[in-house]
DNA sequence: CCGGCATACGGTACTATTGGGGAACGAACG
DNA sequence: CGTTCGTTCCCCAATAGTACCGTATGCCGG
C-alpha cells in the first residue's frame, strides 16, 4: 500500500504528477480512479474511488433528515471531486481545493496506507512536529 | 454518483447548464428524468425520477394526519417540477423556484450522493462553514 | 560517462460552458 | 378564428478550461 513522501511541483495548469510507484497501485488496484476532499483546512487527501465509497457508505447510515448531517455532507460532498490519472500520470487539483490547501509551486505528496495527501511544501514543513514522548506515547499505547 | 461542486450560470432565460459528469449519470442510468424541488434550506434540489419516486414512497409512511407533515408535503409537492436536460445538456429552472431560492446569476451546483442541490452562489459562500475540527469530530465518531 | 527512468514544461487539439438568434408551441385576447 | 405575446426548445458560434503529445531536464545505477 502507501507509504513514503515525495516532492513534486503544481504545474502552470494546477496538475500535480503522481509518484510513479503509487501510480502503480493505483492503475492496478484501482482501475485508477480518484476522488480529492479537503482534509481540515490544511492538506487535500486523494483516495482511490473504492476506498472513498466505503466512507460514503457510512455517511449514508446518518440520519439523512438532520440539520447537522445535512450541513455536513454538503462540506463534505461539495469539495469531493473525482478524477483519474491522465496519460502522464498525473492529476488536475481543482483550484477551489488548490487555494484551500494554500498550494503553490512546491507539494508534498504522502502514502498514508490506504490514501494520498498532497501538502503545500512550506506547510508540510513547519508542520508542528510531534516531540519525541508524544510520538512515544502512541506507539506504547500501541503495544509497539 | 454525484459529488463534488461546480460553479455555473444562469443565462438570460434562466437555464443552468448540468455538469458532465452529473450529465453522464443521469442520460446513462435514469434516462434523463429529472424532478426539481425546494428544499428548506434556500436551495433547489434536483433528484433523478427513479430516486425521486423513493423519496415520495418514504413520504407516504409518514403520520399523514400531523400538521408538520402535511405542510411538509404541501411546500414539497406543490413546488416539485418535472424536467429532463435540453440537447446542450441544460435544465430550465421555473421561475417560482428560482425566485424562492433567490438565483441570481452565479450558482452552485453540488452533487450529494443520489440528488443535486443548486445554491445561489452567495448564499452557498454564506451558508455556515463548519470549522475543520467540527468535521473531524463526526468523521472520528465514524471510525473513518 | 552513459543509458534508462521519472518528472517538468510548452504547444496543440478537443470538450464543456456560455450566450444569442430564431423556430415551434400554447395561452390569452381581440 | 386569427393575432399577438410569452415561453421553451433547438441550433450555431465564441470562449475558456482540460487532456494529450512530444520533448527537455534531472537523477540514479551500472
Amino acid at each position: 500500500m502507501f507509504r513514503g513522501s515525495f516532492e513534486h511541483s503544481v504545474d502552470s495548469k494546477g496538475r500535480v504528477s503522481v509518484p510513479s510507484r503509487f501510480r502503480e497501485i493505483i492503475t492496478d488496484r484501482y482501475e485508477g480512479k480518484l476522488v480529492l476532499t479537503m482534509d481540515f483546512d490544511r492538506c487535500i487527501t486523494v483516495y482511490p474511488l473504492e476506498e472513498w465509497e466505503r466512507v460514503e457508505e457510512k455517511i449514508k447510515s446518518l440520519p439523512q433528515m438532520q440539520k447537522e448531517v445535512k450541513d455536513f455532507m454538503r462540506t463534505v460532498f461539495s469539495t469531493a471531486s473525482e478524477c483519474e490519472l491522465d496519460k502522464q500520470g498525473r492529476i488536475l487539483i481543482p483550484p477551489q481545493l488548490r487555494e484551500r490547501a494554500g498550494l503553490n509551486k512546491s507539494v508534498m505528496v504522502v502514502g498514508i496506507i490506504h490514501k494520498l495527501e498532497i501538502w503545500d511544501r512550506h506547510a508540510w514543513d513547519s508542520r508542528s512536529t510531534q516531540s519525541g514522548d508524544e510520538i512515544g506515547a502512541v506507539l506504547s499505547s500501541l503495544g509497539l
